[in-house]
RNA sequence: GGGCGAUUAGCUCAGUUGGUUAGAGCGUCACAUUGACAUUGUGAAGGUCAGAAGUUCGAAUCUUCUAUCGCCCACCA
């Protein structure tokens, strides 16, 4: 007999189960035994999304994992081939600026903040390096707490070597086939982090600013608007619509001016994209820092004059007044200039959207550099078509090669990749892959390094996106297209992960999988929210209101903290989580030790055999089929089986949430409040109660693998992990009518329970109870019923019949009820067809009978006219499904035998 | 400006193709408690399903509009 604790202790089992598993071998699917119902081929695979060595996992990891690994052990209970493969991302600019941050705080007070050029490249690279390696090492430990069953012998990095070869060999082949460009575009400046950075990683801020009309001169014919007037020491033109009346004449002509001591030669021209009802209706072209400006110079050979800095000063030469000033000064000296000189025609405040940098927050500048990019929109031969890599991201998800849960983000998908433009994916960061490209002269060698001297490799680095693109893949063994892994293992079945990076992460592996390798990544997305606070607030430090994943493992169990975050959350809305929430289902998982422990420790000895090896594992008899005896017996399987065939369903679609739901309110509202507490009374279960108890645990494993594990150590027959998914045999158990049966059994319970705790009749008190129409109940079931609420059965109608019409019942029920003589008081319930009463003690006040009873009759009373209103409408009657009126017909019958009851014993409680 | 989502009990949420008197958990109230479990049990109270109109014999569910909240995208100088 297995020695269980009162009470189930996570803490003191949790590491030691998951050594278990380690040892075992079997999160690496090569060493997965056959399963009886499998011979274990089929792959299914998930490729963890790397979590960035930016620090530790918070509670959206935590959920991330605890789903994926749901998905992971039910493959493997299925007997597939279940690979999870671990990893971690670089992470470039998000670990290089935090490890920044942390040199700079190191600045001793007085000195000049200290930068990473203060360390220089290689210095700091080895700071990083370390940073990365600490996370890394934190990181794993949370993945193990969780429980995930990760494939540690295959964990990867986004920036090791063998990754390294795929970056370099993805970069060669883009650049091989022209999709990879190097050039002069206008692109995102990041002035704190030194960087260019995507648009993607762009965040805008809702600010007011003012909006400044005037003129470049008072010769100028037409006056501009612009939030940034600083930047107009750059400007090249103006432009108009060519159709705009007031400025038609003027396209074509030039003007020589000094604007704020620069200066300036603007050319008028036509543009169709002007739109001539906004402000002035012209445009001042800034072609140096404004892409769209920078497009329409292009389209009109205008000069590009560069006026603002990489460190958002204004440039010392053509700034004239502003030369060598930061833009907000430069903005308030043009200002004061533009109103000193009478030129300031207007000035008003607007909402505007400000863009800062995602990771430093610093107000982005638009300015031309020479970056690698990535052309989207090129056309290119791909197995004899034509297509672009937009056309490649769009076909995968168009063609349904590619699910994506939930489906709406179809459209959002779409919506992403039709305003994608070419992506830019270098960097001038220093932590990431170095761009592979090397220089020597007029030379130039792209993808491996060449040997010879005087090559210098470019300086930039990569966009992180770019080497995490490649991750379905680079993990399994690309750019070797006859690695094993790869064969087995890719197309990966579902890719897991938050939709807030649907468009970072999902587009761009979709991109790379299919341009590089032919395959879609992955079959299914399935997107997860976020997890909010119990306001709905986002976690953050300032607020106060993070939940640490690993606080709650600690206090109430990595299974609670897994469920509550699986259960009630359903893919692409937001959760609310709360400690409350946790500690709800810490208390469920002790409920569930406990039906084990009543069960491991009621069942016969015989069942249990000889100890195995320490005193915790012993082993339980194994039931492939039970018999049912009781009425009971024969509900708890049907429904058991009912569970079992709609649980495996769920998880087949990925429906977490529904599945968990399900099985926690068979096993506690059902298989523990009903069937263990009629097991007590009814004896000799042992079989059924085993049978269903093992297959539970097996059904709650992939969402409680500790405690089902720890719990099924008592069947000595080696880990739950690896069991056979359990079938559901409804030919053999389901039952109906058994189940409705059992269901009207189980009202008269709870109004029996009802009764007697509104009449305040203690629950240890034996009463009498009269029960009309009892006759079509076994004594078996009566028993039963009888010793669920503490009752003596003293009578039972004898000749009605479940379609007994109304007036029959009335009848029978009147002949001899003691209830009825008017010398004690009684309380009285109509429960379905059958009536039950109980005897009041003498002193029992009969105002409350009469109040209840009045109440119940009102009820009744209302629920009668709707129905009967409704089978009096001829448009109900001839146009509803028969099936529909017949149920309602058969409605309004029982509810008139209610009334009728009800109103008999009102009479009899004294109301006349 | 474009799009998406949400709105059901005090709180957090279910409610699958329209058809029981709309459900659960938490919280509240009452009662109970020496063997599976107080991390418990039994029972109760609590909702005009955001609002309006429409379709239908019938709407929480379908359509349209409105309101409030949240998110995403674009960004106009």
């Amino acid at each position: 007999m297995p020695d269980l604790p009162k009470a189930y202790q996570p803490q003191l089992v949790e590491d030691k189960i998951y050594q278990k598993w380690l040892k075992s071998g079997y999160f690496n699917p090569d060493n997965l035994p056959a399963n009886s119902a499998s011979p274990r081929t089929e792959p299914f695979t998930i490729v963890l999304p790397p979590p960035n060595v930016t620090g530790t996992l918070h509670i959206g990891h935590a959920t991330m994992l605890a789903i994926q690994d749901a998905m992971i052990r039910f493959a493997r209970l299925m007997g597939k081939k279940a690979l999870w493969l671990p990893g971690t991302d670089h992470a470039a600019i998000a670990t290089q600026s935090k490890v920044e941050k942390i040199i700079k705080e190191e600045t001793k007070s007085g000195e000049k903040p200290k930068t990473r050029h203060d360390l220089g490249r290689e210095a700091f690279l080895a700071r990083v390096h370390q940073y990365a390696q600490e996370s890394h090492d934190t990181i794993i430990n949370q993945c193990k707490k969780i429980g995930s069953s990760l494939d540690w012998s295959r964990e990867a990095y986004t920036l090791d070597a063998t990754r390294t070869i795929a970056v370099n060999t993805a970069f060669k082949r883009f650049y091989e086939d022209g999709l990879i460009y190097r050039g002069d575009r206008i692109v995102n400046w990041d002035p704190i982090g030194q960087t260019t950075i995507s648009d993607d990683e762009i965040i805008y801020k809702e600010t007011t600013t003012k909006l400044y009309t005037f003129k470049y001169g008072p010769e100028f014919p037409i006056a501009i608007s612009t939030t940034r007037p600083e930047t107009k020491v750059g400007d090249t033109a103006v432009a108009v619509h060519p159709d705009d009346q007031r400025y038609q004449k003027l396209i074509g002509q030039k003007f020589s001016l000094t604007f704020a001591g620069a200066p300036l030669t603007i050319t008028i021209i036509g543009e169709d994209s002007v739109d001539p009802n906004y402000g002035t209706g012209a445009l001042g072209v800034t072609p140096a820092h404004s892409s769209i400006d920078f497009e329409i110079a292009s389209r009109h050979q205008l000069p590009i004059i560069r006026v603002i800095g990489e460190d958002a000063k204004m440039l010392p030469t053509n700034g004239g007044l502003v030369s060598g000033l930061p833009v907000l000064e430069a903005r308030a000296k043009i200002v004061d200039w533009l109103r000193t000189s009478g030129l300031l025609e207007d000035e008003q405040e607007i909402a505007h959207n400000l863009p800062t940098a995602e990771r430093t927050g610093a107000t982005v500048e638009s300015l031309p550099k020479l970056q690698w990019f990535i052309a989207v929109n090129k056309s290119f031969l791909k197995n004899g078509r034509t297509v672009t890599l937009k056309s490649l991201m769009q076909e995968a998800v168009r063609s349904k090669s590619i699910q994506i849960i939930p489906d709406r983000f179809v459209a959002t998908y779409f919506t992403w990749i039709d305003n994608l433009r070419d992506w830019c994916i270098s960097r001038q960061i220093w932590f990431g892959h170095r761009v592979p490209v090397w220089y020597r002269a007029q030379e130039i060698v792209v993808g491996i390094a060449p040997t010879g001297d005087g090559w210098v490799q470019d300086e930039d680095t990569l966009d992180t996106w770019f080497s995490s693109g490649l991750w379905t893949f680079s993990t399994l063994g690309w750019p070797d297209l006859n690695s094993p892994d790869l064969k087995t293992y890719h197309p990966t079945s579902v890719l897991e992960t938050g939709y807030d990076i649907l468009f970072f992460w999902v587009a761009r592996m979709i991109l790379m999988s299919t341009y590089l390798f032919d395959q879609i990544p992955f079959k299914t997305v399935y997107l997860h929210g976020l997890v909010k606070d119990d306001q709905g607030r986002k976690m953050s430090k300032s607020l106060g209101n993070i939940i640490d994943p690993l606080d709650m493992i600690a206090q109430y169990g990595a299974d609670a903290t897994r469920l509550s975050l699986v259960i009630g959350g359903t893919p692409g809305n937001d959760t609310r989580l709360s400690a409350e929430k946790i500690a709800g289902y810490r208390n469920f998982t002790n409920k569930l030790w406990n039906i084990a422990r009543f069960v491991l420790t009621t069942v016969d000895g015989s069942m249990v055999g000889e100890a195995v090896g320490d005193s915790m594992v012993s082993k339980i008899k194994s039931i492939n089929s039970v018999t049912p005896i009781t009425l009971a017996d024969q509900w708890i399987l049907s429904r058991f089986a009912t569970v079992v065939e709609k649980v495996t369903v769920h998880n087949h679609v990925l429906e977490l949430s529904a599945a968990g739901e399900l099985l926690r309110d068979f096993t506690w509202g059902e298989f523990a409040d009903w069937y263990l507490e009629i097991a007590k009374i009814e004896k000799d279960k042992d079989e059924i109660l085993l049978f269903i108890l093992e297959r539970l645990l097996i059904l709650w494993h992939p969402l409680m693998p500790f405690v089902t594990e720890t719990l099924y150590e008592s069947w000595g027959r080696g880990l739950i992990m690896v069991a056979n998914w359990p079938v559901a045999d409804k030919p053999r158990y389901q039952n109906l009518d058994a189940e409705g049966s059992f269901a009207e059994l189980q009202e008269l319970v709870v109004g029996i329970r009802n009764l007697r705790s509104e009449s305040k009749i203690p629950p240890k008190e034996v009463i009498d109870l009269t029960l009309v129409g009892a006759n079509i109940i076994s004594d078996t079931d009566l028993n039963l019923i009888a010793q669920l609420t503490k009752t003596t059965i003293l009578q039972s109608a004898s000749n009605n019949s479940p379609t007994t019409p109304v007036s029959q019942v009335s009848s029978t029920s009147s002949d001899g009820s003691t209830s009825s003589d008017g010398s004690t008081s009684s309380a009285t319930a109509v429960i379905g067809e059958r009536t039950i009463s109980i005897v009041l003690p003498e002193q029992a006040d009969p105002t409350i009978q009469r109040a209840r009873l009045r109440a119940e009759i009102t009820t009744a009373e209302r629920y009668h006219s709707t129905l009967t209103s409704k089978l009096t409408n001829a448009d109900f009657t001839s146009r509803a499904p028969v099936a529909v009126v017949v149920i309602e017909q058969e409605k309004l019958a029982a509810i008139e035998a209610k009334l009728i009851t009800l109103r008999r014993e009102l009479k009899n409680v004294g109301e006349y």
